[in-house]
DNA sequence: TCTAAAATATGAATGATTTTGGAAGAGTTT
DNA sequence: AAACTCTTCCAAAATCATTCATATTTTAGA
């Protein structure tokens, strides 16, 4: 058997069973033990494949979890459903912006197709684009901790965009000081994000209310909230102040 | 049997199989295998099979994940080569742009620390960052075909910057055409950058020679060429044009 | 029509290159 | 500790490009 056959087979494998070990692509293929072990070699410089003890496995896309997956893990089923209930707010024909954070990305699976969406979190593209939405993305200075793009980029791309709705991630939400995150620079994308938008929504847990973090964003009203939970006395300090929506599990 | 039989059998094989030994044709056709070699050849040179150790494979068809199997197999190597000597040309402190694409994906990892890199790739963004790299992405809309961010966003972003040296892939040289490729709003980023910058690098293996796309990125003169090979009759025509730099293993 | 030279096609031989399968020993997993 | 897997190396086998001699076809001229 030829080895650019061999190869498509492998491939073809790995695609249908994410997982491939080596002794079953001997006997699909009839070739040697080394034969194989050349062949996963090879298509993995080709970074068509990723070599695990005993074979290989198929490799997803990168731009994803740097850090998130440790982040994510914690919080992960609050978090999920905060955003399924903010994606659900989002219509067909929507335009949106979308800001970098991991509860946001996990709206992506959810929204609806036929909208346009603007972030300035790369890590949301994959996602993105793979749902067949038309995304743009602002410019700006790439950020690892937060997978963010901010700075003066950032905010002069914005300009260029209006939004129906858009949806923040915050670390503090206090009813005094408002929506505040530890980053200036950042604090200063959301806000003008949010200032070009028709409808704003900010997503968080309840760990989020009473904190006061360094850089305000906005004030309370400025921003509907959607959180998990909430005690009734911290619910109270809020209210005619700004709309909150408790989803419940 | 007579030539354009051969050729004829061959080709029907080839279309119905996807890959042919040279062994099953020798039989086929009751040809010695100097023969089926030369014919191989011949139809290779009129692009319609692929030869490969053994035999030949159909070039497009509906296998199309093989055919880029095949592509990227057989210039991974030569990219890595231009575009190690690419990375090399890079100073500490240099600002530099970096145009999407594969071959340019693979400077990456040549490149020193202590630079600052615009692109509109977002798919070097991972890489980047892992180096430690001040990283800044351009605006725009993401296509994800090339995963370049192209558009009026992306022009506008671009007109923050200036940079020491730009480095672009492209799909054609050509003595008269210059630098072309075929989507027209990638070919406007590239102009761009490419004006914004000091000087110009083209990263380009010795098949895009000639080749002439669809939209114009830029005069032969206002960019040099890195490459890994050249025909001394081609490279003839572009003497006292523009600077090219053979890069060979 | 015939013939000789030129052009073309073929098959075999050669040495170089690539691919292949197996073995030895180091490294992993259970 | 046993079973399995991995890398590295080597030699056999297959395949490759090239050359050369032979056979066939074409062409040009008498």
């Amino acid at each position: 058997m030829l080895t650019p056959e061999r190869h498509r087979l492998i491939l073809q494998l790995l695609k249908e069973k994410g997982i491939v070990k080596i002794q079953e692509i001997m006997e699909l293929t009839c070739s040697s033990e080394s034969t194989i072990r050349r062949d996963l070699s090879q298509l993995e410089e080709q970074k068509f494949l990723k070599r695990i003890h005993g074979g290989a496995s198929r490799l997803q896309g990168k731009l994803q979890e740097p850090s998130m997956i440790e982040k994510s893990s914690k919080n992960l089923h609050e978090k999920q459903l905060i955003a399924k209930y903010a994606a659900g707010l989002v219509e067909e024909g929507d335009c949106i912006y979308l800001d970098a954070g991991s509860t946001i990305f996990e709206m992506i699976d959810s929204l609806p197709n036929d909208i346009v969406v603007v972030t300035n979190g790369f890590m949301h593209l994959p996602g993105l684009l793979n749902k067949g939405i038309s995304t743009f993305l602002i410019g700006g200075l790439a950020k690892q901790k937060t997978n963010a793009l901010i700075g003066r980029g950032a905010l002069e791309s914005l300009e260029f965009y209006r939004f129906d709705k858009c949806f923040m991630g915050v670390n503090g939400i206090h009813p005094q000081f408002g929506f505040t995150t530890p980053d200036q620079e950042e604090a200063m994308v959301k806000q003008k994000a949010l200032f070009l938008s028709r409808e704003a929504f900010v997503l968080a847990d309840s760990t989020k209310f009473s904190e006061i973090s360094f850089a305000k964003i906005a004030d309370i009203h400025e921003a509907s909230i959607i959180t998990n939970d909430l005690e009734d006395e911290i619910g109270h300090q809020y209210l005619n102040r700004t709309t909150i929506k408790v989803v419940t599990a």
